[in-house]
DNA sequence: CCGTATCCTTAGGGATACTG
DNA sequence: CAGTATCCCTAAGGATACGG
């Protein structure tokens, strides 16, 4: 029985002595969550994920998925047809995120609407 | 009865889309969430706290805390001595955060058990 | 349709030195 | 002790163009 609080992470020649910001150099930045949440209910294919950010340029969503898919949270599946098509989605232990950006997520909710950020709607 | 989910979030000039693009505007950088998760305890003097976040400069220490009080989910305690002291503690806002980033804390805990990443005790 | 490559700009973030 | 200011450098990230 060990206590692993205290001890040091090595992954990819960095090192972390808290799993927390080990957890947030996987899925901590600015798209990764992202594609985590729009990737909850099921494959999608490669040009509906992305659309699906938006604001994300083709270069930033390349870099991100393929650095899921080396940590193994995303899984890639081609179809050798023309034209291409290629889907995405999360592998068994990239399903493990799903409760906590859903529970991100509706704490942003919670947090806009208790300050009234929701803009009016049209 | 009003669904929010497609609604924009305005907040300091930005316009977010998604309440998880939001939520992580405002804990999802590198620090941000590791102070929070080291005030989950209570109130914590600001040398100790910096000290307790292993590789933060000087300078990323004061923007990230200042960002936190700024968005109300953290509150700061001057104590007019000399030398100065300062205290930093969640507010109701920010303790509804811990949850989250335990859990987060959590699950790296446990992908790092998973993939042998934890370096042998010496 | 899907992805890579190149170029270029900005912002993230460290080191140091200095004030109340 | 706590915090600000300056300097400087690296990496994040956008735009565009091209290839399978």
């Amino acid at each position: 029985m060990e206590d692993h609080s205290k001890n040091l992470i090595k992954y990819n020649d960095k090192e972390f002595n808290c799993s927390l910001a080990f957890a947030l150099q996987l899925i901590g930045d600015k798209y990764k969550s992202l594609i985590i949440y729009h990737l909850k209910d099921g494959p999608q294919r490669s040009g509906e994920l992305q659309k699906s950010i938006t604001d994300i340029s083709n270069r930033m969503f390349t870099y991100s998925i393929r650095a899921l898919e080396k940590d193994q949270l995303v899984k890639r599946k081609v179809y050798p047809v023309t034209p291409p098509k290629v889907e995405y989605e999360l592998t068994e232990v990239g399903k493990t995120l799903i409760p906590i950006v859903l529970e991100l997520n509706k704490w942003g909710q919670e947090f806009a609407k208790k300050h009234y950020l929701y803009a009016p709607a049209e």
